[in-house]
DNA sequence: TGCCCGATTAACT
DNA sequence: GTTAATCGGGCAA
């Protein structure tokens, strides 16, 4: 379980996306492991990035290794951890967590005793961990956040991103297969209508 | 300026 | 299955 420092994150996004999951995700001390998230980078129009630097946006034009909070829908505040070198404008959205500490914390926030409703989606984990937009452009590296690599291997599923409208067909979402946690399930592979990512859609990661 | 649309969620029918 | 909540960005007028 090594720390992530910030140099971890000066690569491309699908290399860091992968290897972030089952990593431990804390913010004051509470959160849990990483099970689901999803790239974005500038060069395709899912992102907030595509159409150029906003005063929204700035972090993730910023140095790698950084947290992008934003607003989501007027309610909600999502966090992204920027990749790559600075200009690239990439980032990945993390999307659900599997809470392992501060739990009687996260319950009391959320209002909701369910696990599974805690930290399932980037909304809800925001929420538990009281991230904020006060934490938009904090490293990553320091406190009030603290990143722990997982240990041994885990099975990655890939698929398309959740609620987006451009650039469907990119198979940009990672998780780890067969979590509980997910904020939905990732499609079989040869599901009706849904394309194929690979064989299985799933990789073992090393 | 005004209008539409979101990297969402919970509460509806 | 559908819809309301609510605000910042993008773009037309």
């Amino acid at each position: 379980m090594a720390r992530i420092v910030r140099s971890f994150f000066a690569r491309s996004v699908h290399a860091v996306a992968p290897d972030l999951i089952g990593a431990t995700f804390l913010f004051n001390g509470v959160g849990g492991r990483i099970v689901e998230l999803e790239a974005y980078h500038h060069t395709e129009p899912a992102a907030h990035s595509y159409r150029g630097q906003t005063e929204r946006n700035a972090v993730m034009f910023g140095p790698p290794g950084y947290a992008y909070v934003y607003r989501s829908y007027g309610i909600h505040w999502c966090v992204n951890f920027t990749c790559e070198p600075k200009g690239s404008a990439a980032a990945v959205l993390i999307r659900a967590l599997e809470p392992l500490e501060g739990i009687a914390k996260m319950r009391r926030r959320r209002g909701v005793h369910d696990l599974r409703l805690l930290c399932s989606g980037p909304g809800r984990l925001c929420e538990a961990l009281g991230i904020s937009r006060v934490h938009n452009g904090l490293a990553l590296d320091a406190p009030p956040f603290e990143l722990h690599s997982g240990a041994g291997e885990v099975e990655i599923a890939v698929g398309p991103r959740i609620g987006i409208t451009k650039a469907v067909d990119l198979p940009w979402r990672y998780g780890l297969k067969g979590s509980r946690f997910l904020s939905k399930p990732f499609p079989h592979a040869g599901e009706k209508g849904v394309p194929t990512f690979g064989k299985d859609n799933a990789r073992t990661k090393v």
